[in-house]
Formats: C-alpha cells, sequence, structure tokens
DNA sequence: AAGCTACTCAACCGCCTCATC
DNA sequence: CGATGAGGCGGTTGAGTAGCT
C-alpha cells in the first residue's frame, strides 16, 4: 500500500506559475510566514499543491535568491563540492548563498558537466577520463584544477580568515577551497555550525551565524524588474513567470518607490522591515509604513524569517 | 521565413527522513 | 516501536527559446 499523496490532487492546477498565483502566494507568506505548507494553498487562495506553493517559493520567489548564471567563482565552488558531497544537491546550494538547489542541479547537468568532460574529467568521479572516454581532441589542460589536498591541509584545515573580494576568491580557491571542504564535509553533520563551511558566515571565527547577513547586501538586489524575472537575459526563456514581472510591484506596496539605484530589500533597512513585515501580525501597517519610506522601527525580539533551516542568508536580528 | 535541433530551467514525481502520536 | 503525516531531496520531464540550416 502507498503513501497517501501529499495533497488531494483532483482539482488542483499544475504547470507554470502565473503571476496571480504568484502574488498570492508571497501575499500570503509576507503576511502569515512560512507555516505548514499543506495549509499554504488553501489559505493563499491557491489551487496548487503544498508542495508546489513551497517549491515555486524556495525556488523562486524568496527575495534573497540571486538570479543569473553562476560566476565562475561559484561554478568551482560547486565543483569542489560536487567532488566532496556527491549528488547532495540542497548541502551544496547551502554553500552558496542565494543558489537553490534546483539552480544549481540545473546548472551541473547543462554547463558543468560537460564543461568537465571536455576537460578530460569525469563529472560524476571527478577522476580523469580513461582515455576511450575522451572527447577528441584531447582535452585542453584543465583550467578548472580540482584542488588536490595538501600535506598541510589536512593537517590543518583551518579557516578562511576573512570573506575574500570575488578576484582573491579565484586566486585563493584551489588553495584554500579544498580543505575547508574536506572539513566541512567531515563534522557536517555532528555540528553543522561549527563547520569551516567556505562561503557561509560561521567560516570567521567569533562571527555568529545569526548576527550577519552572509551575503553582502548588494549581492542581493530584489528590484521587482528582477525578482520574478527569467534568471538572466540569456536565459529569458522562462515559460511561466515571463508575465510575472513586478510581482512585489504589484503587491499591496504598489505604491512603494522601488529604489532603481541599486539598492536592495536586503540591505539592513530593508532587510529589518522585511522581517517585520513577514512576522508581524500588523503587517498592513507595516507595509503602509515601509510604502511611507520604510520607517518603521526596528523590532529586535523580531523573530528571524526563517525560510529552511539551512537558510543562513536570512536576518540580521 | 520556416523548419528543425539543441539547450535551458521551472516544475513535477516519487522516495526518503524526521517528528509526532 | 510501528504508523502516519509533513517537509525535503534528487531525478526527470517538457514547454519555451535560441541558434542553425
Amino acid at each position: 500500500m502507498g503513501r497517501q499523496p501529499c495533497c488531494d490532487k483532483v482539482g488542483l492546477k499544475k504547470g507554470p506559475w502565473t503571476a496571480d498565483e504568484d502574488k498570492k502566494l508571497i501575499n500570503f507568506i509576507l503576511t502569515n510566514g512560512q507555516c505548514c505548507w499543506r495549509a499554504v494553498p488553501k489559505l493563499a487562495g491557491l489551487l496548487r499543491c503544498g508542495k508546489s506553493c513551497r517549491l515555486r517559493w524556495t525556488n523562486y520567489l524568496r527575495p534573497d535568491l540571486k538570479r543569473g548564471l553562476l560566476s565562475e567563482y561559484e561554478e568551482k565552488m560547486v565543483i569542489d563540492l560536487h567532488a566532496q558531497l556527491g549528488n547532495r544537491w540542497s548541502k551544496i546550494a547551502s554553500h552558496l548563498p542565494g543558489r537553490t538547489d534546483n539552480e544549481i542541479k540545473n546548472h551541473w547537468n547543462t554547463h558543468i558537466k560537460k564543461k568537465l568532460r571536455k576537460m578530460g574529467i569525469d563529472p560524476l568521479t571527478h577522476k580523469p577520463l580513461s582515455s576511450s572516454e575522451l572527447p577528441s581532441p584531447p582535452p585542453q589542460q584543465q583550467e578548472l584544477q580540482i584542488p588536490q589536498e595538501t600535506e598541510q591541509q589536512q593537517q590543518n584545515p583551518s579557516c578562511l580568515p576573512n570573506v575574500l573580494t570575488e578576484p582573491d576568491q579565484n586566486n585563493q580557491l584551489e588553495t584554500s577551497l579544498q580543505s575547508n571542504i574536506t572539513h566541512d564535509v567531515e563534522v557536517e553533520d555532528k555540528n553543522i555550525s561549527s563547520s569551516c563551511t567556505f562561503g557561509t558566515m560561521d567560516i570567521m571565527d567569533g562571527f555568529c551565524v545569526d548576527e550577519v547577513p552572509i551575503i553582502e547586501p548588494h549581492e542581493m538586489l530584489v528590484h521587482p524588474s528582477s525578482t520574478c524575472a527569467p534568471s538572466s537575459s540569456a536565459s529569458s526563456s522562462s515559460s511561466s513567470s515571463n508575465g510575472s514581472n513586478n510581482i512585489l510591484e504589484d503587491l499591496q506596496f504598489s505604491d512603494f518607490e522601488w529604489p532603481n539605484n541599486g539598492i536592495g530589500l536586503w540591505e539592513e533597512e530593508y532587510l529589518s522591515s522585511w522581517d517585520m513585515l513577514i512576522n508581524d501580525a500588523d503587517s498592513d501597517r507595516k507595509l503602509e509604513a515601509a510604502a511611507a519610506g520604510l520607517d518603521v522601527p526596528l523590532v529586535q525580539s523580531c523573530p528571524r524569517m526563517v525560510l529552511d533551516q539551512d537558510s543562513w542568508a536570512y536576518g540580521l536580528l
């Protein structure tokens, strides 16, 4: 006997989400926060399965998502993490702020796999392909070396001292990342918060994961024109949500003036406001306040917006 | 311009894990 | 301790789009 389906599928809508559905879901979550996903569709007035709502939110509507192709640096991280973790996409995603497991999985399957094969690396084992498997002509020398663990690194899998700028990250990645990841894998199931996860906040000794957003605010633009738009100009495909641009703009704060200078919602003050908007029962009032210029008092006791257990990108509070 | 092919990625499906009873 | 339910995860699919002929 099988399990019961997660929801009654009769009469439920499937397929691409419409702008209206997105709006309803965002509205609901902004007002009520995330609660029992099973109940969300009913409460939000959606003819969707709870799972579908969760997926839509976590993979597409979450305000902290980065859009666009993975950077070279992120790609390297994915490769290294994959070498350590295998196809545990959610674990890999947890090392890449603003990226979802689905996104990384897709990118792996469409880009990185090919790239590695081209370089003569088996994407499954991360070892050199046997000569029969090598594409012809012979692969160019690996431009993305999978760094081997040095003796020193094995002995001292130290955390990276600082958050690096991207060019620095690229340069130092190969020497430092491997050890960090290795160490992380070793400890991840025992005590994730003590790991030396590169790219997460806890790589920095003394920093509390709860205190500082991992993603630089400027990296987390949530301008409405990009929020629900397809990830990049190159991937402007996007079936479902082409019509859903400016969803946030269309929400209750339709007269909210979105900054057009690159300020994201996750700038500190915006973040605080988000947090309150989400958690405060009196959200309408807060939204009005936000629309009036985000002059909302900071409520320190307000719980963080917790979207899922692995998301450490949230919250200042 | 039309047809075809390859590619991308949002969304679904089914299984797994974990919490609760 | 097993049954059940909910959330989460990874594999897969297929619609939409870009690029090529």
